[in-house]
RNA sequence: GCGAGAGUGGCGGAACGGCAGACGCGCUGGAUUUAGGAUCCAGUCCCGAAAGGGGUGGGGGUUCGAAUCCCCCCUCUCGCACCA
């Protein structure tokens, strides 16, 4: 006989219900009663909500889904789910909730998927919204108003987002410069950055170069200080608020002026870099450019002009990606080019190398070798002399001696391995050992005298800081710094910072790592930046009262070799009329960014029945900013800097009053699978649509959200799931197989696993404690079948406890016992703190911290009752014996810890 | 490298500085059942027959009392990454 497995996959075959018997109509069935509650809410328009006429309202935000050929993945249901339970909780709380949904349907993951299923954008993204929102988003039991939501792809919507375009333009805040787009040389087409990962073509694998392209920009920069201040008072999860501030990257310094040696005739005759440490500026041995920098061409000698032409061609073959990444071993090359030290006069030699970024700060820098380790790195690469300037502390000397971080290299290549050898000589000798030395037990040695640190290292370090492994970065005293010296950090770049003002070589200055949000996108699947270019007015927007620019539909919307946008191809979409001159145009043909879709969607939602304005002033006065915002750690930075910058724009262009869009703004965590992220590859991706079919809504809701913290994320575990369908079929037959008294609850012990479960769960839900919040409503389950009588209003209230999580089988049951109205519209239960409370509460008692025994005394028993009653419990008694006790701790209502003298 | 977070039973995870392991999965035993992948009851951190002892990644510290606070180290996850 065959061995038959002994469970099969809780997904294979299998219908849900049962063979039909007599019980079969008081069977929980969930597809029955979901597809039931989904219909009455739609007929009733339950969730649609009177956005004119709410008394409290209450914006519930969610990040809304790119809508994927694959369908909603559980990653989006978690999100949705957890939103929509703070968005019922919200409403049983009063509150007239707005709970919108749409679809980031533009951009470059949808053209992507077309192409490589050789279909059309216009014909694909379509049916996935409507298999989106028919088969799965209206499955879930959210509570979307479906009579607002929006579709970035549709012209009634971009041509606002166009619109909000020309606004910026006009603003000034939208501009074209000249700027690098990842290109691959074989497919001849631009790459997004995601595409071209590792500096490799995602489709061909060849290797990524960086391409000049004309684009348009918007000014995120303008705002960074604003930006940056504003988080100190918004609600935002800190881990986004940290992320964000990284990002922005404040970074305070001086501004200074390095004068060329040989200025060629008419052309700059200096350099301009920034740094944050100007005290190092006596250190300041070679200066570097980055390879793009307008000024390598000019300075660099003739000599040197092939070689650095070579250098600088290379690396703007190389993607950033590859040049910052893979660059282990820096590389440069001398322009031949001085400059003069603005402190000492020196003359210093000047080199292109691509460590330095053209993006930041002035595209040059001053290298102190000594004291940045990245100038250190390259400064013994290419052997360019090595200056202290600040003198660390001498724990940080001792340190580097004591762990071998020493470099015998340099010391050999230098001619001063001597000196070396005689550190770690008298280093050896200081502690007792003799030379010679192998620090195998580092720590050991050297703490006993120490004046082999003031003899023989700090005369070292000051003489040739190269010999040590690394760089010293940190703040300290000034040496070899002239006038300077014995200065601390904090105050030599005040001075110095003063200094230079006083001389016009420099000024403080305040630099940001965040650039310009570059908006242009060579692509197709976007909503056309509508701005016409013409021969005699220059750049001109397009009239608001032309827009929408319609996208218009190109059968072969695949990228050629031209690196412009398909758009290009289409004469009757490029050729126009200038709005200004009504001469012959041409239309701009990048698209823009997919970001900027979805940086402004929340202000369409309550107006995206209006035709004539993006959004209507009155509603968003009345419903923004936006009240609660939940949605992805990974839209940290990117998404939630954009809306910001955005909303900031609109405010100061005079269409809004506020400059923040979010009140509070909460990440949700990630959700795996067994332990791994879900992945394709991996084949454990999990599809919602068949646990809901099977297990249903209100399981897969309370599942996901009781498989970890929320904002922390969880593992997904098939078998865990039959759990939660466990206790909700243990909550259907309660509630329908229970004679319940109609009368007041009464008696204290019920009183108190009600209230006290009431406040857990209240508590838990308002933090976003999900998991806690159904182990409490499964508690009180418990605790009312264990009960003797029972009572329809306990059982009530734990249905309004369940509803945002499982609200399909609440409002049945609600239904079913005789419930007023809908149970999420109930108010919510109200506990008493005094009622939550035992009666008697049960101490631990501790002898010298260590748990004896236990005891149970009255809630309100007095301290020396207390006293008394640890002290005769045998145990304890038997432990105190005729000792002395030095203190009694009570710690009520959990421990009683008596310390015995010693 | 930098930043954020996390290390607790066989597993997912609970624990205002106060009884470690709530709740659930799994497992063990029992009841019921034609059947069990249903339901109900009991048990389930480790060592020990028991009394008792040990236990929250490792090592120190603060405290009457530490999973929780502080310092050092290790590991994992997620971001960022030559930002001068």
């Amino acid at each position: 006989m065959t061995e038959l497995p002994r469970k099969t996959n809780l997904l294979q075959g299998q219908e849900s219900r049962l063979p039909g018997t007599a019980m079969t109509t008081d069977k929980y069935d969930h597809q029955v009663i979901e597809a039931k509650w989904s219909r009455l809410w739609e007929q009733n328009k339950t969730y649609a909500t009177d956005l004119a006429g709410a008394k409290r309202p209450y914006y519930n935000l969610m990040m809304f889904p790119y809508p994927s050929a694959e369908g909603l993945h559980v990653g989006n249901v978690f999100a949705f789910v957890g939103s929509d339970i703070h968005g019922r909780f919200m409403r049983a709380q009063g509150y007239d909730v707005f709970e919108p949904m749409g679809f980031d349907a533009f951009g470059i993951h949808s053209e992507n998927y077309a192409i490589t299923v050789r279909s059309h954008p216009v014909k694909l993204v379509p049916s996935n919204i409507e298999n989106f929102r028919e088969n799965q988003l209206k499955r879930i039991g959210a509570m979307f108003d479906w009579s607002h939501q929006v579709d970035t792809t549709n012209p009634d919507y971009y041509r606002w987002t166009q619109w909000i375009f020309v606004q910026l333009y006009k603003a000034g805040l939208a501009y074209q410069k000249d700027a690098p787009v990842n290109w691959c040389p074989s497919c001849k087409t631009v790459l997004s950055n995601e595409q071209a990962e590792g500096g490799l073509c995602e489709r061909c694998g060849s290797m990524v170069e960086q391409r000049k392209m004309h684009q348009w920009f918007f000014r995120t920069t303008a705002y960074a200080q604003k930006l940056l201040e504003n988080l100190d008072w918004i609600d935002w999860s800190n881990a986004t608020k940290t992320a964000q501030r990284r990002w922005i990257g404040r970074s305070e310094g001086a501004e200074v002026e390095f004068k060329l040696v040989n200025p060629v005739g008419g052309e700059p005759q200096s350099l301009r870099v920034f740094t944050t440490r100007p005290d190092t500026l006596f250190g300041a041995t070679y200066m570097v450019l980055a390879p793009e920098h307008p000024l390598v061409e000019i300075i660099c000698t003739d000599e040197q002009r092939q070689t650095v032409k070579d250098y600088c061609r290379e690396a703007a073959q190389k993607a950033e990606l590859i040049r910052t990444d893979l660059a282990k071993e820096k590389t440069g090359v001398f322009t031949g080019a001085y400059a003069v030290n603005p402190v000492n006069g020196e003359q210093i030699p000047i080199w292109v190398a691509d460590y330095v970024l053209i993006s930041y700060g002035s595209g040059a820098i001053m290298a102190v070798p000594a004291h940045d380790s990245r100038d250190f790195e390259f400064a013994k690469q290419f052997d360019l002399p090595i200056r202290a300037v600040v003198m660390p502390p001498t724990a940080w000397l001792h340190e580097q001696i004591v762990r071998g971080l020493l470099d015998e290299d340099y010391a050999k290549k230098h001619g001063q391995s001597d000196l070396l050898e005689n550190l770690l000589r008298s280093a050896g000798l200081a502690a007792g050992i003799v030379a010679g030395i192998t620090f195998q037990n580092p720590h050991a040695v050297l703490d006993g005298d120490a004046s082999w640190i003031q003899q023989v290292a700090i005369p070292l370090y000051k003489n040739d800081p190269g010999l040590f492994a690394d760089a010293y970065t940190e703040d300290g005293t000034a040496i070899n710094s002239g006038e300077f010296d014995g200065q601390e950090t904090a105050e030599f770049k005040k001075n110095i910072t003063a200094w230079l003002n006083g001389q016009n070589l420099g000024q403080a200055t305040v630099n940001y790592r965040l650039r310009d949000w570059c908006i242009s996108r060579q692509r197709y699947w976007g909503p056309p930046i509508p701005i016409v270019h013409c021969d005699n007015c220059g750049v001109v927007p397009v009239p608001e009262e032309e827009l929408p620019v319609l996208l218009p539909f190109i059968e072969d919307f695949v990228p050629d070799g031209s690196g412009k946008s398909p758009l290009a191809r289409d004469e009757t979409f490029v050729n126009t009329t200038c709005p200004k001159c009504k001469g012959p145009a041409k239309r701009e043909t990048d698209v823009n960014d997919n970001f900027l879709d979805s940086a402004w969607y929340f202000f369409r939602y309550p107006s995206s029945d209006r035709a004539d304005v993006p959004f209507d002033a009155a509603l968003t006065r009345k419903w923004l900013p936006v009240d609660m915002y939940i949605g992805g750690q990974e839209h940290a930075v990117l998404h939630l800097m954009y809306t910001r910058f955005l909303t900031m724009a609109l405010k100061d262009i005079g269409l809004i009053d506020f400059e923040e869009p979010f009140k509070c703004f909460r990440a949700h965590g990630l959700i795996v699978k067994d332990g791994a992220k879900m992945s394709k590859s991996k084949g454990n991706v999990v599809n919602p649509d068949e646990y809901i079919k099977r297990y249903g809504a209100d399981t897969f809701r309370t599942y996901l959200m009781f498989l970890g913290p929320y904002q922390e994320g969880g593992d997904f575990r098939d078998t865990d799931i039959i759990g939660i369908r466990r206790f909700l079929e243990r909550l259907w037959r309660y509630a329908t197989q229970t004679q319940f008294l109609d009368e007041e609850m009464a008696d204290r012990p019920l009183l108190q696993l009600v209230h006290s479960k009431v406040k857990k769960v209240t508590k838990d839900v308002k933090s976003l404690r999900y998991n806690t919040a159904i182990a409490a409503s499964m508690e009180l389950l418990n605790g009312l079948q264990a009960q003797k009588k029972h009572y329809c209003q306990a059982i009530k209230i734990l249905l309004q406890l369940i509803c945002p999580f499982a609200p399909f089988i609440a409002h049945q049951l609600w239904e079913r016992l005789g419930g007023k109205g809908l149970v999420n519209d109930a108010p919510w239960p109200e506990f008493d703190e005094n009622l939550s409370r035992a009666s008697q509460m049960e101490l631990a008692v501790q002898v010298n911290g260590k748990l004896i025994d236990r005891l149970t005394v009255e809630a309100d028993a007095d301290d020396s009752t207390i006293s008394e009653a640890a002290k005769a419990l045998p145990k304890v008694a038997q432990r105190i014996g005729g000792k002395q006790i030095a203190k009694l701790i009570i710690a009520r209502p959990r421990v009683v810890n008596i310390v015995m003298k010693k």
